[in-house]
RNA sequence: GGGCCCGUAGCUUAGCUAGGUGGAGCGCACGGCUGAUAACCGUGAGGCCCUGAGUUCGAAUCUCAGCGGGCCCA
């Protein structure tokens, strides 16, 4: 049977027994079973890096990814959603690093490979687990139990497949470029591993001198000293004008500089000196002519054999001088510029960022202590034209905040350029939510996309599986491990990260051995194979044929660049086509102000602590609700209260008819709906409509992907349907005594919407849905499904639908809120009843809600009649004035709609209404002519009769009429005294049915008789079976009071009697 | 510096696609209800609709240029 729960809505008590019942019943599982065979839905979960604990962020991502997963499921849908953990690379490797004291490279080596390797990987499970954990807090279901994780062989292998596809398709290429190089971690790191961030660095003009001609330098700019002996060309810009100047310092030396024209007076005054003369100009491209040498020669003997001259490139800007130094070894267009030109590639950088025996005298140091030396090195052979500092915004390494530099490397790429078309036609194929997260934001995004430096030079991660002969440089790609297994002849079972794979060598055909190249993945070609690594393809293919491609991901924004991209790129090597058919990116929670949360900014708010003054119902519902996916999320903390005030009420709903149900034993499996249709009243064919049109508004929200919309419908409909209407209705039905069939429909319908509202919410709050439906449905039906996530979706039940009513309850709601409006500006309170409401209203349907639902109206309104006048008809009891509309006076009368709009406020409001009801039209003189005025550009507005007050309701003006009859002056001073009485009752803490003496002293002779004509209402209502009322009456008694009713003063005095 | 998104009451937001006197909730003030009561309801005050220009008879809405915030890139 149903039972009576707790007066306060408590989160926790029910999360907890929630959770320990899905855990006893494996609801998870049965639920993921029950839909087996079902239509089908590939979900793949982006996977976390295994941090150790989630941030709001991710718990908002898993929050969305549950809702739709749980709608799809009672939708009928067969679901894939393994749970993803990205558990290799930099991060863990830091963290370790960090943990046992490491700084370097070397002191990974000493200690060993393979010790490193166990401590990550036990690291990223022990991390992997409390996150777990944390996820399941916010009741996520996802397939907790058998989660993909990128460490594992089945998944190296989807990563070894893939390349194996992009070797086989010629999409691999290895070579020398230019990558982002940290030279702490002294490995490359990709481009979406960069953090900008403000940094001052030297700022420098350093003069080159040319070869045959006496005393001229050409002037270049950089803010990277270290690079100058890498200097291997400097890059003008072909159609910039450039000058050759006669420059004199303070001491009146003279020198001749050569730079961009429009940037001479800028060189000058930086190099100080105090006059000048241009000599000539012309245009960059004239300048190629000419070469140069190093001013450091005589330290790098390199820079001595180099012939060093002066290039074009279109990228060079107006800015410093406008030449640019070029050191092919040390910038992606520096690169290019040399590639292009066939220069050398130099770079006498060694990765832990020390110069390397090729540049001379600088070998062993660190380039971070080499800016100084340079500069004073060219300080003292006269090179320096200026010093200064920048701040400016410079990369560096996420993890580990190390400037980066850029070093020319051996690298293995991904030929993204090849497959940029085709990228582009895929994007457009798959279904974006919001459509501009493809069409404009991804789209902009692949379009600007360069190879993909797949390679790192570390220990934690995947390693590339190509295999090199040292002798004869034959190559080849490992696809699978039986595939090295058989080539190796090593039968045991392989270990795939290092160092162990480093181990196996394998048979090349020159007769010599195969060693593994040492790099490891990129950590973003990890998750990039998830789609099919979850289906631990490519060891079985029968469950990648089934699934793949996925259905549906979602992630946040800052995936545009990341997982959104991998994916693709490594599906379009691996099947030619993209890996999901729909994509819903989402967007970032910010604080209170709008800010990002990050830990430097202190602001970070952790679900958990969320959770624990609130439930994980409250923060799903206030994430999912609060704003569109897309948009950014801001967190304020007093909104989660709000929305705990929305369910705390919807609980409260729940909680109101359960004592009565219970005292009464309904019982609803012997109560069909179909049984009390005779006795439904229209409010409650009007709430069992409204519960099915709020499926329907949640249906098309969720097509859309627009989650705030289904949780705003629901909320909407908990509030004001339920709560704020519904609810105060029928309360009165409940409280009868008798076995009355009024009653038990009013039971009938409560426990359908319950039940319905319990599965609408299932997807959003999962407990609180899970807490009624075990009560409701569990309690009454032992044999209905263990747990609401297993049922189905409620479908729209046409037959209950009546868009009528609906329409006409909300005229009718409207009215009601309007009389009370009125009677606020009357000053008479809802307990006094009015003669009489009058409506004028504005159509036809209007009349009819007013005809339809007149009882709830005159209940609710505590009226003794409503009068309604004809349609679009005022009261003939009022005077008016006219009211122009501009809206739609101006399409008409465009620029002479502000002279009408004034003569219609001038004009005779009777003779206006009279001509225009009369003959549809009236013409208006206006300065300078006249306008013929239609009646829908004016309303009239009334003036009303004594103790009369109107307002506006969407159903049109109403009048209330708060004159007195000695009737309601009757009714009023009644129920006023029956209101103290309860209250009272109330404060001795009495039962609904226990018994009173009361006794009750009016000190004014005429409220005293009023009062007196309803005695034995009085008694009734107040369950006293001694009463005494009068003037002069002993008030003694357990309790006594003494009230002021409008200004009469009374004396109460009450006990139990029973 | 570039691409995309966001900017509406003290706070959180609807309205913007398809231009016609800007709606809610919270908070505040006042009032009501009293068999959901540590609950609930009504009314009121509170808006240069980020700024500026343009299109239009008319712009929160369309266009352009700024400013602020976010994500990404350089």
């Amino acid at each position: 049977m149903i039972e009576e729960i707790t007066n306060q809505y408590d989160p926790k008590k029910i999360e907890e027994k929630v959770h320990a019942l899905w855990n006893e019943t494996s609801a998870y599982s049965k639920v993921r079973e029950h839909r087996k065979g079902g239509k089908r839905f590939f979900f793949v979960d982006g996977p976390p890096y295994t941090t150790g604990h989630i941030h709001l962020g991710t718990a908002w991502n898993k929050i969305i990814k549950d809702s739709i997963l749980r709608y799809r499921s009672m939708n009928g849908f067969d679901i894939v959603d393994r749970a993803g953990w990205d558990m290799h690379g930099l991060p863990i490797e830091v963290k370790v690093e960090g943990a046992l004291g490491f700084t370097s490279k070397k002191d990974i080596e000493s200690y060993g490979v393979g010790n490193f390797i166990e401590k990550c990987k036990e690291f990223a499970l022990n991390q992997k687990d409390d996150m777990t954990e944390q996820f399941q807090d916010l009741g996520a279901w996802l397939d907790w139990n058998d989660p993909y994780m990128t460490l594992r062989d089945e998944y190296i292998e989807a990563a070894w497949w893939t390349m194996k596809q992009a070797q086989e398709k010629s999409l691999l290429e290895q070579g020398k470029r230019v990558v982002n190089w940290c030279p702490r971690c002294e490995t490359a790191i990709a481009d979406s591993e960069v953090e900008y961030e403000e940094r001052k660095d030297p700022s420098i003009f350093v003069k080159f001198p040319i070869i045959g001609e006496e005393n001229t330098f050409v002037v270049i700019w950089t803010t990277t000293p270290w690079t100058i002996p890498s200097n291997v060309a400097v890059a003008v810009h072909p159609s910039f004008e450039y000058s050759k100047v006669k420059a004199v310092n303070a001491e009146g030396k003279e020198e001749t500089l050569i730079v961009a024209s429009e940037l001479v007076e800028n060189v000058l005054k930086k190099g100080r000196y105090v006059d000048y003369e241009v000599l000539g100009t012309m245009l960059g491209e004239d300048l190629t002519s000419l070469s140069y040498e190093s001013p450091i020669a005589d330290k790098v003997p390199k820079q001595a054999e180099m012939k060093h001259s002066i290039y074009l490139a279109d990228y060079v800007t107006a800015e410093n001088t406008g030449c640019v130094h070029i050191a092919p070894g040390h910038g992606m267009d520096d690169f290019e510029v040399g590639k292009k030109n066939g220069l050398p590639i130099f770079c006498p950088v060694g990765p832990d960022g020390r110069y390397t025996e090729e540049a001379g005298e600088y070998a062993g140091m660190h380039i971070r202590e080499a800016n100084k030396v340079v500069i004073e090195d060219l300080n003292e052979r006269g090179n320096l034209l200026s010093e200064g500092t920048i701040e400016h915004r410079y990369g560096h390494c996420w993890r580990c905040k190390t400037p980066i530099i850029y070093l020319a490397t051996e690298q293995w790429f991904i030929k993204i350029g090849e497959l940029k078309e085709q990228m582009l036609e895929e994007i457009a194929q798959v279904k974006w939510y919001p459509e501009w997260a493809g069409s404009a934001r991804f789209k902009d995004w692949v379009e600007g996309a360069r190879d993909w430096c797949v390679s790192r030079q570390r220990y934690w991660g995947i390693p590339i599986p190509v295999w090199k002969c040292k002798s004869c440089g034959k190559m080849h790609v490992v696809g699978t491990k039986k595939e090295l297994q058989e080539m190796s002849g090593v039968s045991d079972d392989v270990e795939l990260h290092r160092p162990y794979v480093d181990d196996i060598l394998l048979d090349c055909e020159c007769g010599c051995k195969m060693k593994r190249v040492e790099d490891v993945f990129d950590v973003w070609f990890d998750s990039a194979v998830a789609s099919w690594a979850t289906l631990r393809f490519p060891q079985q293919t029968e469950e990648f044929e089934k699934w793949w491609p996925a259905d549906f991901i979602t992630e946040g924004q800052d995936q545009t660049r990341g997982w959104f991209y991998s994916q693709l790129g490594a599906s379009m090597v691996a099947f030619g086509k993209a890996p999901y058919k729909s994509v819903l990116m989402h967007g970032f929670t910010l604080d209170s102000e709008g800010k990002k949360m990050s830990k430097s900014l202190g602001n970070v708010v952790a679900p958990g602590d969320v959770i624990e003054q609130f439930g994980a119902d409250t923060l799903r519902s206030f994430v999912l609700s609060s704003s569109a996916p897309w948009d950014d999320l801001k967190f304020v903390s007093s909104e989660l209260g709000n929305i705990n005030r929305t369910i705390n009420i919807l609980w409260n709903v729940y909680r109101f008819p359960l004592p009565y149900m219970v005292l009464d034993k309904f019982d609803p499996s012997k109560v069909s709906l179909e049984s009390v249709k005779p006795h439904l009243r229209k409010e409650d064919r009007w709430i069992l409509s409204r519960a099915q049109s709020l499926v329907a508004e949640v249906n098309d929200a969720m097509s859309k992907c627009t989650l705030h919309r289904a949780l705003r419908s629901i909320n909407e409909f908990v509030l004001e349907d339920l709560s704020r209407w519904y609810i105060q209705l029928i309360r009165p039905r409940t409280w009868v005594e008798a076995d009355d069939p009024d009653k038990l429909a009013v039971y009938r319908v409560l426990y359908d919407v319950f039940v319905l509202t319990a599965k609408v919410i299932a997807p959003f709050m999962p407990h609180l849905a899970e807490e009624m439906y075990q009560n409701l449905v569990r309690n009454v039906y032992p044999d209905a499904p263990v747990t609401i996530h297993m049922n189905d979706w409620p479908q729209v039940d046409e037959g209950l639908v009546d868009k009528e009513l609906e329409a006409h309850m909300d005229m009718v709601r409207s009215i009601v809120e309007s009389a009370s409006n009125a009677r606020q500006k009357v000053g008479r309170k809802l307990r006094w009843p009015v003669s009489r409401i009058v409506l004028s209203p504005v159509n036809q349907q209007a009349a009819d809600a007013v005809t339809n639902l007149k009882s709830v109206l005159m209940d609710q309104t505590n009226s003794k009649d409503i009068v309604l006048t004809g349609v679009g008809e005022s009261w003939d009891e009022l005077g008016f004035e006219a009211n122009p509309d501009p809206g739609k006076i101006g399409p008409v009368f465009k620029g002479d709609a502000g002279k009408v709009i004034g003569a219609i406020k001038q004009a005779d409001a009777m003779q206006l209404k009279k001509a225009l009801a009369l003959e549809d039209q009236f013409e208006l003189e206006i300065p300078g002519g006249t306008a013929m005025i239609k009646p829908e550009m004016v309303n009239f507005i009334e003036t009303l009769p004594e103790m009369v007050a109107s307002a506006q309701s969407s159903a049109g003006i109403i009048y209330v009429d708060a004159n007195l009859t000695r009737e309601i002056e009757s009714e009023g001073y009644t129920r006023e005294v029956i209101r103290r009485v309860q209250d009272m009752r109330k404060e001795l803490n009495l039962a609904v049915d226990d018994n009173i003496k009361s006794h009750i002293q009016i000190n004014d002779q005429r409220v005293l008789d009023l009062v007196l004509d309803r005695e034995q209402f009085i008694a009734k209502e107040t369950r006293a079976n001694v009463q005494v009322i009068g003037l002069d009456v002993d008030t003694a008694g357990s309790l006594e009071k003494d009230w002021d009713v409008e200004g009469i003063s009374m004396t109460i005095g009450i006990s139990k009697t029973n």
